[in-house]
DNA sequence: TGTACATCAGTGAACGCGCGTTCACTGATGTAC
DNA sequence: TGTACATCAGTGAACGCGCGTTCACTGATGTAC
């Protein structure tokens, strides 16, 4: 996350493309990739169609295949670098406000995840919205898809090693629900407290519906100021579950 | 809602078929949409394709053109089936949680959603899913669309008339807030004040983010006894939202 | 009850379009000596 | 620096499939007298 001042001259791009071939490969498959997220816009990912990739950039459409094994593969991709989009959209907005108040860190990921959402619904579709009929996550997404819990869980680990942490206040939930969330452990900082990851969970399941809410046009014309009440409900639910240190 | 005891032999369907082709073709009329519905499950409503249902039917794809004026009108009856089907589930709980306390009512409601939700996860993505790429709900989806957030308006409005309301509890948002929610005023029941609206919405925004989650897959291999812990967190967020009532 | 006419359901061919993927081929770029 | 060969990108035709929608037509059902 953190950015070196002085870097040496190396290229941006791991494994960076020595031959001219190698170069121009890299730029057609980005080029590719930003093209197919244009036509997203137009069709959404289950519509996706590299015919019509192939026809935007003048280019026949068996040259893709050289490019993407084939469909599913590209739209793999495109959900990668969706879920890391996201995350980094995520990631910038906590790292400005790192200083910050628990509270006001996560209204920054709140916003950055917001922003970032509004700005490229059918990215934040693509990831988020209904499965694609016939299209199966491969597990290479897991990782990228993590980063925004990942972000919560730090929170969650600041917040309790915070100095105005109660633990009084956080009373372990019932057996059933300790083991329901067993699969979550292990991605938390350590001594982060079943209560806490309940919390935090309840918070990433209300940014997911307040931001779904909006991209998916269920708050228009219900909703008028979206992002004031955005900023209003997000402040709320962290107050209400307890995720504010005593700082600010 | 409350079904009369004694009813006179009313025909079900309001303006009932009289002639023969009239009741044959209202049973077609909602055996194709069956079909749609069978069909959603394997192909999601943007693939939602009038061949493949004539096929299924064993007619000519043509003759689906007496039915529906085209896919889109198909479409939003499907919807607008969606939503109604959905309501009723709504409804039907809280009916038999009418009795109880205000956050039983609300589990309710939630167990009813989710319930459906589950079992029927295409519908589910139909409305609440991604918007289907060029496809514009029309007003007609509006109404059955709001049956479940009324439905939670009555219970703000009974929790604001309970015995155990303190309206010191509830200071009144910001006026940015207060003018955000404008559209949604008219929709609940007089006396509910601005700050009960925004608990309120907040709950349904919730609920739409836990059902949602699972519906879509992001909680498999995230949260283990799903019920349980939707039935914890349903139950915590109508506490520390205060949508709960002494009664019990 | 019977006849004449209007209404409607369903057919099947056609229009014009789209798609993913394969494959033999050409021509350019890279590599080893 | 030059040559011989291997690698790779991109082409264009083809395969086999799908789709929504229109239209002239047939035959059955309903209606008015």
């Amino acid at each position: 996350m953190s950015e070196p001042v002085t870097v040496p001259p190396v290229p941006p791009v791991p494994s960076a493309p020595r031959t001219a071939r190698e170069r121009v490969r890299a730029e057609l498959t980005s080029e590719i990739k930003e093209v197919a997220l244009a036509q997203l816009a137009s069709s959404g990912g289950a519509a996706l169609s590299l015919r019509a990739i192939a026809r935007e950039m003048g280019m026949a459409s068996s040259a893709l295949f050289r490019y993407f094994h084939n469909r599913d593969a590209l739209l793999t991709e495109l959900i990668i670098d969706s879920y890391s989009a996201l995350a980094e959209a995520a990631e910038a907005a906590e790292e400005r406000a790192h200083h910050q108040s628990i509270e006001d860190r996560w209204a920054a990921i709140c916003h950055g995840v917001r922003g970032w959402a509004v700005a490229h619904p059918h990215e934040y579709a693509l990831i988020f919205g209904s499965p694609i009929p016939g299209y199966a996550a491969p597990p290479g997404t897991v990782a990228p898809a993590s980063r925004v819990p990942l972000l919560l869980g730090d929170l969650l680990g600041d917040l309790r090693a915070g100095p105005s942490y109660d633990a009084g206040a956080h009373p372990e939930p019932s057996e059933s629900v300790r083991r329901a969330i067993d699969p979550v452990r292990p991605m938390m900082p350590e001594a982060v407290p079943s209560d806490l990851i309940v919390r935090g969970l309840m918070a990433w399941t209300y940014l997911f519906g307040a931001v779904s809410f909006e991209v998916f046009g269920h708050r228009h014309n219900v909703i008028l100021d979206r992002e004031a009440f955005f900023d209003h409900e997000v402040r709320r639910l962290a107050a209400v579950l307890g995720l504010v240190s005593a700082q600010s």
